[in-house]
DNA sequence: TACAAATAATAGCAAAACTATCATTTTTTA
DNA sequence: TAAAAAATGATAGTTTTGCTATTATTTGTA
């Protein structure tokens, strides 16, 4: 038997619990795979209810609307993010080792170690650089982090943070340029593959080039030799 | 009489030329004003015809959708960014402190310099930060890329990128360090005011803190001391 | 003055974004 | 195992959004 990752959500981001019940499942992985397919702006309830053989109504007795849905979904992605650092660099010791492993985690594209078996986290991935952003760039952003929405965002930055100041404990700026990191990793991914002419990554689309570039961005600022953090 | 800034626009943006007509200016001032308000979600073609006095019809004669005016707005934002760093660079000799003052320009709060009569730049500034992205963030980026919508954003990066060459010709990732300027100009602003715990700024809430930041990460990136860049 | 262009006024339609009701099935638990 | 509780299905209906079409009127211009 394998051992399965359960990610404990918030309340407040939906009405019934999806993660309880098999209709509840079905939504989050078919939404997921509808909003891959046909983006945030096109994707309802409608749609998603008929892919799954339920009715809209059945959808909104889960979530409130599409946006918490899509909440939802990043606020599950980061805090799988986290415990996939953990998972990964808990047995490290150099805290530079495990920087650049960090980095390699937020950019490269998702295999199948931790799996959840209505989450498809290689498509959730997809997701969450062309639409993560909209979780939080809207009006209600205020209200939405009130009720502790993006915590699992603020954790694995302060997670990354404290990791920047084991690296060097002098550097002035560790949360802003951990959510760089984090904020990079998916906007280059997707500037490579749909506006390339805004990344130095165009001729390759790899991911070991994203990779490149931040690891170079973070040893620069924090004086990290690049010979010492490459093994 | 002042200098009067035009913007030179992609004509497949509208069906009718917005800054010909006194309707087309007031669709561009307003939709500013009311998408700053309400949030790009939130705004409608009906409310910004009730707001100006118009009809619905009325403004579909201008623009096809609400999509095409934020990718007009964003384009047009893009394009007076870069004149201005035209303008406020045009007399500096020296690379390193050109990118500087590219840093503060991409950074500071907008003053009102170069001005347009139906365009407020201050709001419009705002509008960018907060919703922007999600003017390429869609579905369509492909095809709306292939009618150069997003021009004027790539032209920056180039300029930018251009600039960091200057500085340090060995540098290898010129353009996705652009674009990382450009992004994260906008998103430590939106963080420091809405997520604060997602920067290093949360106490001061200073445009200056942003420059800081990006101004390290840039001669570090670069290998420009610190020294060299202050003035 | 007449001609074209732009606008206003109005109507209407299909889809999206919900809410409500009630019957039926499934699950829980007393 | 029967009764209560919870979840689902089926159906219907409302308001708003997103968009198109038509016609009349105004405004600018040759």
């Amino acid at each position: 038997m394998k051992t399965q990752l359960h990610v404990k959500m918030n309340e407040a981001l939906y009405l019934r619990n999806p993660e309880s019940t098999i209709l509840g499942k079905n939504i989050l992985k078919q939404s997921i795979i509808l909003i891959h397919k046909s983006g945030f702006e096109n994707f309802t309830f409608k749609k998603l209810a008929e892919l799954i053989g339920t009715t809209e109504a059945g959808v909104y007795r889960y979530f409130e609307n599409k946006h918490k849905l899509l909440v939802y979904l990043t606020a599950w992605y980061f805090a799988w993010i986290e415990f996939k650092i953990m998972f990964h660099t808990n047995n490290m010791s150099n805290p530079v080792f495990r920087l650049m492993r960090v980095i390699s985690l937020l950019s490269e594209t998702v295999g199948d170690d931790l799996q959840t078996e209505y989450i498809d986290e290689s498509l959730l991935h997809q997701i969450i650089i062309a639409e993560g952003s909209k979780a939080y760039l809207t009006k209600q952003v205020g209200d939405d982090n009130k009720q502790q929405f993006f915590k699992p965002y603020k954790d694995l930055c302060a997670v990354i943070s404290k990791l920047i100041l084991d690296c060097n404990p002098a550097y002035k700026y560790p949360k802003s340029l951990a959510s760089t990191l984090i904020e990079m990793a998916h906007f280059q991914k997707f500037f490579m593959n749909n506006l390339p002419s805004l990344t130095d990554f165009s001729a390759t689309k790899n991911d070991s080039d994203i990779v490149a570039f931040l690891t170079d961005l973070v040893c620069r600022s924090l004086s990290i030799k690049n010979s010492e953090a490459s093994f």
